[in-house]
Formats: structure tokens, C-alpha cells, sequence
RNA sequence: CGGAAUGUAGCUCAGCUUGGUAGAGCACUUGGUUUGGGACCAAGGGGUCGUAGGUUCGAAUCCUGUCAUUCCGACCA
């Protein structure tokens, strides 16, 4: 492509509007431009990255058996009504009437539509199990779009469904589609783990989230610095490797501590390490008061007390609540003399505490040397604690590290929840009928365009690999004027072209400082210079990602072009 | 949805406090000199100052509404 023919609109200054350095290097390099909040368009640079992005999911994904399709954005309104999801979606859902006054929605995802295109044909457990997939522009009202191409309004996404009998053909594809993703990830050149994830309100039985690490990430993660064991952190389990010291039990002992109320105030002022106290919180379970125990360097998670005592609402109690019940404030609770019909849940590390430090359920006062079973009693002990930096990985492998992560892939095993309310049914091989079981796959193909952006750049520009770069050599003619200079790049771009490579002249009439500056900024790996030397057919070489510079005699380029290549 | 900020030329911004009829740099057009890391000289083109209303002899500037964009938070199959 000659660069007069095409539209490369880099920008001296940035924008801005531009906070993460994706966006701003994505505008500045004239990739991409934003027409509304949440909403872009983009420009051939972009484009061409992200038809890379796609040929490799399309190509891992079509070797994993799914077969792609494509389905309407437009969906009606009816669908939605049957599943639910036109009222349960909210306001996220972009609404609209056509103009018979029939309302509809532009798609945020596919369940519907992909349950209603199968419904009426597979009819047999025969035809099963059926994968299918789509690359295609949703739409999501955000609340609140941001970080450029992170979190658009409008966004490309590939989607695929799978349709199964049995919940083991579920896992087997399931299977499938998560060496699928890892293959994708791997082969787009991303830091990424696949993580275990929250459910959260589409339910099933297992989900795995796959996360880019990336400072600008939205969400933590915790993974081992020495296996593949990695989770969202408030769905990590902890592993108790605590073991109780052989110290002797000593004396129980109230002490005043006027105005102490945080663990920090407490152990600073009676002088013992946060480790030794206990914290004491009261929640309100499903409307019942739960006294919840952890050791005071830790933090209770409060999704694990939800799954642990299998409640439906677990939220903080009142401190009138709390004060009715107990007699005290929040900052003196504990877990000695309580009520006796209050239930009483412990983290794991309690069990081994010993002489600890304990709220004496009065204003003011605190009690030391508790111990449990011993002082208090407890209905149980559980995980429910978040994991820490430092903590052993629940694999039993290593240490615990907390990272930000892009989400980047969602696998889901939906099960019936779709196929039961679209009543999409088979007959299975006992000629009965039941719901068609399905699963549903996810993977962001406009946020991989920001999250690859994000990891290859520097100062000056992008320094996109290989598999991902809009074009694969930037040629460049320094003075257009020089016949000499402007007949060597046109030999070596109709060369370069004849051995399938693709090729960016810029054969604009501009300075080299420009010529330069944009090339840096738009990121090929491979820049070849046609300059003073071209008389002696001489071409300079220079790799983006390296700095790497080399001076060829023109018939050499193909050669070394092309082990370069292979070897990167 | 709560909090905050910003809208002036294609881009980055000044002017607003103290009202007097709109500016700079870059970009663009023409001519010339240049030509290896974002050139220089000269001459030009381009803005209902987001928008609606109000105050005033007079509003980019003061007041009110409204719209848009961005940031922080909450939310996020």
C-alpha cells in the first residue's frame, strides 16, 4: 500500500481526552478516532490488526470443530420478553421501536437469538453436540465507558454457543474451548491466565475468566508465581498452614482501652502485633446476626460467608442492630459471652491463635490472652477470609501474587437456563425429551485491540510483533526527489510484494524527520530506508522493537527478510 | 446513578478574575529556499467562542437552563 492512497492521520500532540496510554498511542498513530462517548471508528491501521486478531480465533476456533455464522445485531423484542432478559437487563440493553412501533434491541450478546435459530431443526440428541460462532459488533449501554477501546459502548466481540445432551459432552467441549482460548492468547503474544471466576447471576457450574495482565487492568487477580493456579481474588480458596504454637494458655484478663476501636488503634495501644487479635464483625444474614471471627491482619470476604452459610444476603449489621443485641459498638465486639442463640463463624487461622486479643463486648474494654474453644465457643470453622500477597497457592504450588487484569474471554457452562425459558428441546436416547444443554464463549476482539496496544508500544510508538502488525515493512524513500532513491523503492516494493509481503511505502513528499517519526509511530516491525546509499544499492534496515540497524546490499533483502521473519 | 472538571480554528491551548466586538503554536493553501529524525521565509484561508435564554448601550467574559465530553466512585453476561 502506497502511503498517499491510504488514511494515516498520526497527530503530533494527543488528544485530550486520552488517559490510558492504548487509547492515546491508538489516536496519535492514526488508528483510531472517536465519534461518540464509548464509541469509535477504525481507521485502516486498525483495522488490518484487527483482521489478525480474527483469521487467528477464527483459525483455533475452527480447529476446535465450531463453525461460524453470522446473526442479526437487530433482535426483537420478543425473544428478550421470553427470556426474561427485556425487563431483567436493565437500562445496559440499547432499546428501540422500528417504525411500526415494534420495540427491539441492538445485541449485547446472542443466547436468545442463537436458542431460537436451533430450536425448530435439532429436534435429536443425534445432532449434537453443535458449536457455532460469530464475530460481530454488540452494543452495551455503559454507565460509564472509558479507557478508549477498554470500555466502549460499541464493541466487536466473537461469541460462540454450544449445544449438547449430556453435561459430559458440556465439558468436553467446554474443554475444548478453553485449550482454544489458551491457544489464542498464547499465539496473539498476551500475558495472559485463565482464571477462576464468579458464576455471578448467569449461574452454572464452572467459569473461567481469561485475564491480560496489565496495570490499567479493572480487576485483581491472584495466581501462583510458580504454577497456572490463578483466581479472582475473592473466589480464591485459602489453605490453612497455620499451626498453633505450644504456648501455654494464660489467664483470661479484661483490660480498658478507652477510645480504641480499629485493630490497628488496639494492638498499638496494648503493643501486640495485629496477628495476635481477633477481629469480630456482625453481619446480617438473610436477617439473622451472625458474628463472623478472622485474625486481624486478614480481611473477611463476604462472598465466601454468603457460600458458606448458603445465604441469599449477607451484608454489614447496623450499629443500632449490633448495639441492641450486644450492648456495645462496633469497635469492642467479640466473640466472648454472646448471646447464645448467635451463630458464631471463625476463619480457619483462628483455630490456632493462642493469648490472643479480643473485643470484650463493652465500650472501652478489650480482653487479652483469649483463646478459642477454651473462652468462647464456635459452630464453625471455614474459609472465610480473602487471600493475601504471601499466602501459599491453593494448588499447593508456590506463593500467592495479586495482579490487574483485562478480561479478555468469558467460558461459561450456561446449562438449561436459556434452552428451558425458549423451550428449545430434544429427545435424548431414551426417547425423552428434556432442555437442549448449553454453553457459551466469549472473547472481546476490540478490547484485545486495546489490551496487544497497551503491551506494544514504547515512548515513540507501537512495536507490534509479527502476527499482529498491520503491514510487515515500512519503505521508505527519504527524498522523493532523488530518482534514484524513488526508482530502488519502487523495484524493492514490487519485490517485496511479489514474495508475499506486505509492504507500507511512504512515498509522500515529506521531510525525513517526519517520515521517521511516523514510522516509529505506527509500529512496523521492519523499517527499510531507501536513502543516499541507493545508488550503490544500499538499503538501511531497522527493527522497531530493538533498535537493531543493518545496511544491505538490495539483493539481499529477501533473504534476510525472510529468516528474519521465520525466526522471530 | 453520586461527586468533580472542561467545552474558544482540524489539534494543543491563551483570553474570562476586572464586559468594549477573538489570539498563539502546530496543521492547511500559494510562492520560494531547503531535504537523513516532526525545516525556514513570505503571503493567505479558516472560529454564530457547545447551545438556549437572561442582565447590559455592549457578553467568549456575568447569571440561569440545557447538551456534550472527560475524570473519580458505584455498577458491570
Amino acid at each position: 500500500m502506497k502511503q498517499s492512497k491510504t488514511y494515516i492521520p498520526t497527530l503530533r500532540e494527543v488528544p485530550a481526552d486520552a488517559e490510558v496510554k492504548s487509547h492515546k498511542q491508538l489516536l496519535r498513530a492514526g488508528y483510531i478516532r472517536q465519534s461518540a462517548s464509548g464509541v469509535y471508528s477504525y481507521l485502516p491501521l486498525a483495522t488490518r490488526v484487527l483482521a489478525k486478531i480474527e483469521a487467528i480465533i477464527r483459525e483455533e476456533l475452527d480447529n476446535a470443530n465450531a463453525v461460524e455464522i453470522l446473526m442479526p445485531a437487530m433482535q426483537a423484542a420478543e425473544l428478550w420478553q421470553e427470556s426474561g432478559r427485556w425487563q431483567a437487563y436493565g437500562p445496559e440493553l440499547m432499546r428501540f421501536k422500528d417504525r411500526h412501533n415494534r420495540d427491539f434491541a441492538l445485541g449485547p450478546t446472542h443466547e436468545e437469538v442463537i436458542t431460537d435459530l436451533v430450536r425448530d431443526e435439532i429436534k435429536s440428541y443425534k445432532k449434537l453436540p453443535l458449536t457455532m460462532y460469530q464475530i460481530q459488533t454488540k452494543f452495551r449501554d455503559e454507565k460509564r465507558p472509558r479507557f478508549g477501546l477498554l470500555r466502549g459502548r460499541e464493541f466487536i466481540m466473537k461469541d460462540a454457543y454450544s449445544f449438547h445432551a449430556s453435561t459430559e459432552s458440556l465439558d468436553e467441549t467446554y474443554q475444548a474451548m478453553y485449550q482454544a482460548y489458551s491457544n489464542i492468547f498464547s499465539r496473539l503474544g498476551l500475558n495472559f491466565r485463565a482464571v477462576i471466576a464468579d458464576a455471578g447471576s448467569i449461574g452454572g457450574s464452572g467459569t473461567h475468566e481469561f485475564m491480560v495482565l496489565s496495570e490499567i487492568g479493572e480487576d485483581t487477580i491472584a495466581y501462583s508465581d510458580s504454577s497456572d493456579y490463578a483466581a479472582n481474588t475473592e473466589m480464591a480458596e485459602v489453605i490453612t498452614t497455620d499451626v498453633a504454637s505450644d504456648e501455654a494458655a494464660k489467664e483470661l484478663n479484661k483490660v480498658a482501652t478507652p477510645d480504641q476501636k480499629t485493630i490497628e488503634e488496639v494492638s498499638t495501644f496494648l503493643d501486640v502485633p495485629t496477628n495476635q487479635t481477633i477481629k469480630s464483625l456482625v453481619f446480617n444474614v438473610d436477617g439473622e446476626l451472625v458474628v463472623v471471627l478472622a485474625r486481624g491482619d486478614h480481611e473477611i470476604n463476604d462472598i465466601k460467608v454468603k457460600n458458606v452459610l448458603n445465604a441469599t444476603v449477607v451484608e454489614m449489621a447496623e450499629e443500632e442492630e449490633i448495639r441492641a443485641t450486644l450492648g456495645c459498638g462496633v469497635g469492642s465486639i467479640g466473640p466472648i459471652k454472646l448471646p447464645v442463640e448467635m451463630k458464631v463463624i471463625a476463619d480457619n487461622a483462628i483455630r490456632s491463635m493462642r493469648n490472643a486479643v479480643a473485643g470484650a463486648n463493652e465500650d472501652g474494654f478489650h480482653y487479652i490472652n483469649v483463646n478459642p474453644e477454651r473462652d468462647f465457643a464456635i459452630n464453625a470453622y471455614e474459609d472465610i477470609r480473602m487471600i493475601q500477597e504471601g499466602d501459599p497457592s491453593p494448588d499447593g504450588q508456590g506463593v500467592i501474587k495479586f495482579a490487574e487484569g483485562i478480561e479478555v474471554g468469558h467460558i461459561f457452562k450456561l446449562g438449561t437456563t436459556y434452552s428451558a425459558k425458549l423451550n428449545a428441546t430434544i429427545l435424548n436416547e431414551q426417547g425423552k425429551a428434556q432442555p437442549l444443554i448449553m454453553g457459551c464463549y466469549g472473547i472481546g476482539v476490540s478490547r484485545i485491540l486495546a489490551a496487544v496496544a497497551e503491551q506494544f508500544q514504547d515512548d515513540n510508538g507501537f512495536t507490534w510483533p509479527k502476527q499482529l502488525t498491520p503491514y510487515d515493512v515500512h519503505l521508505i524513500p527519504v527524498n522523493m526527489k532523488d530518482e534514484a532513491q524513488v526508482g530502488l523503492a519502487e523495484d524493492m516494493y514490487g519485490l517485496l510484494k511479489s514474495y508475499r509481503y506486505d509492504v507500507l511505502l511512504d512515498d509522500r513528499n515529506e521531510r525525513a524527520g517526519v517520515k521517521f517519526a511516523d514510522s516509529d509511530l505506527i509500529g512496523l516491525p521492519v523499517r527499510v530506508t531507501i536513502g543516499k546509499k541507493a545508488a550503490e544499492g544500499i538499503v538501511e534496515v531497522k527493527i522497531r522493537q530493538t533498535g537493531e540497524t543493518f545496511e544491505w546490499q538490495k539483493e539481499e533483502l529477501i533473504d534476510n527478510l525472510n529468516e528474519l521473519f521465520r525466526a522471530q
